[in-house]
DNA sequence: TTGTACGCGTTATCAC
DNA sequence: GTGATAACGCGTACAA
């Protein structure tokens, strides 16, 4: 691969001076060199060593992205944000699939610093296979924490309180008195938020929060199912005429026990949950669910992640909006479809 | 950022002694001496600069893999897999979103090179907006084509020939013998593999190719929609009792003008499709329709390029088996459930 | 207007 | 066992 010193020598001149020419710099270089410089470069297919400018620069115009599972449309979403943002300010993106294995993670942060990334962005770190957050601070990286990060670890995650509220809003406001909630597993963040948004609605409601209707589904469709049957099994006395599901994998195990209990959804029970997965909207009933926007979150971590880099101050941490998308599986007001 | 210098200082030892120390070559060091570079190293908190090494080195354990849209869960899929051979490897992947902008492909590739990556996939760049295949084979960059590439291009693309022949073949077993088509846009490798292997199909069988009952699509669910109105418009005389349509987007767009049309699939039209996505399974009824394996596309695509890698020579090409999936909309054998 | 030479952080070669 | 030092390819301060 020919180098600048390859280019220098067939056109005649100094490094200094064909630097000059390609970079564009003001230096001022007569206009017969300039052109002798540039053609020399086009016949040798001069392409300039980006490793040599960045261990020059300190820079290396890449930031790293490290994600659980690349294949969730959710975590596609936020790399596409991240991306989209990424190279209108011409940085290129190194991606790390982390398959939720914490040496896997740990690796891919070792491999980012070595390959001195001008930042990162970490993406569902914060399960109990997560990185160490500790680590983190001392690694000297540039990090935004898409999740529920750690003090210090400037961070920005959906709104789960606020969404979990406005899906439990919506069936108060429908009538419902009686509302049980499927949760997912108690370590993980987004859970426990969605749960308190869930309580914090009953408590404004004047609802009770009856324990036996709550309980919890571990965020997979079988969790669904079996949460569904361990609240309406028979000779339980009263049951909920409603749920909020903390996400549309739990939803759809749930869908299925109602169906095998001979409940119908919504007439019988209504439904809502959380996610929003491209599926939702193509069940029967299609899910009313909270809608978790993963491109704007990825445009908006990136956002950050380059106040971080251009002020080298962490920025303050933010919450992204949700969106309550009302579909067939909450129903009408109470009493009215029930009939 | 510590040096190996630095830590040389602190540990008062040269720089080779700390090199040789750090990376576990054989070069015999006093135990003791190893132990003071180890805790130096560690005290400083040292990194070695990959920048550094790759620039001696001349490779940099980095590939760019260039995808059309990253929130499609196709190339999602083919990302995954090549970041999963790559991580085997312990290669890292730089990954390009080119939204289909045939300058945004230019860039990343020229990007890629600066940035002295070891190799380069190449995913979906073979529409009309893509990427000049001669321009490539210049730029001395080691790809690997996912695609119909160019002669010379060592390239891998799903048997979409085989796909839809076996798609055919199982209306022609089902007894049909009318069976229509909706093809994709013409300047597509991929519809017009599609449409070669139906034709293909109903010449084994010694059926008429009928010209009305062959339409394109354009990919889209509003050209499927049209499509089948157009084939089953009133007045028309004869019409198939199947159609072989050349992707799933086209198939939904189709199932809703049968609805529109008051025709039951497939109790009255039997429909197969190809590309299996997610919601093939979830739609009403659920599509029998040819599965590509995204994954292992991308598995074998990045197999291809450490062989390039490895060898210095161009694998051979290769074609990707793909798998029909018989859900509902083939519906059984003519005759049987359509009484 | 052009050229020389240093340094970015490593590894590897050679000498001690 | 250990230490100088020459690359790797580039940008740029300084000289000319």
């Amino acid at each position: 691969m020919a180098t600048i010193r390859d280019v220098a020598k067939r056109a005649g001149v100094s490094i200094a001076t064909v630097s000059r020419v390609l970079n564009n710099v003001g230096h001022p270089v007569r206009e017969s060199t300039r052109q002798r410089v540039l053609e020399a470069a086009r016949e040798l297919n001069f392409s300039p060593n980006d490793l040599a400018k960045s261990l020059l620069r300190g820079r290396t115009a890449t930031i790293g992205l490290l994600v659980p599972d690349i294949s969730n449309t959710y975590y596609a979403d936020i790399l596409s944000g991240v991306e989209a943002v990424a190279s209108e300010r011409q940085l290129v993106v190194l991606l790390g699939n982390t398959n939720r294995d914490r040496e896997r993670q740990v690796r891919y942060l070792r491999v980012f610093q070595e390959k001195r990334v001008d930042g990162v962005i970490l993406a569902g770190g914060d399960t109990e296979h997560g990185v160490e957050p500790g680590s983190l601070a001392e690694s000297g990286l540039k990090i935004i924490w898409i999740g529920y990060g750690a003090p210090g670890i400037p961070a920005i995650h959906p709104d789960n309180e606020g969404g979990a509220m406005e899906a439990t809003r919506l069936l108060v406001a429908l009538g419902h008195r009686a509302i049980g909630c499927i949760t997912g597993p108690p370590e993980s963040n987004s859970s426990r938020a969605r749960f308190v948004g869930y309580r914090r609605v009953l408590q404004e409601a004047g609802l009770p929060l009856r324990p036996e209707w709550v309980t919890s589904g571990g965020f997979r469709p079988e969790g669904g199912y079996e949460a569904v049957r361990r609240i309406f099994r028979s000779g339980h006395g009263e049951r909920p005429t409603a749920l909020f599901v903390a996400n549309d994998q739990m939803a759809i195990g749930a869908l299925r026990a109602f169906q095998e209990l001979g409940l119908r959804v919504p007439e019988d029970v209504a439904v809502v949950s959380f996610d929003d997965v491209p599926i939702a909207r193509f069940l029967r009933p299609a899910l009313t669910t909270v809608a978790i926007a993963g491109a704007d979150l990825g445009r908006q971590a990136m956002e950050m992640l380059f106040e971080f880099l251009d002020t080298g101050r962490p920025p303050a941490s933010r919450q992204l909006t949700t969106r309550l998308v009302v579909r067939e599986s909450s129903g009408g007001p109470v009493g009215t479809l029930q009939a």
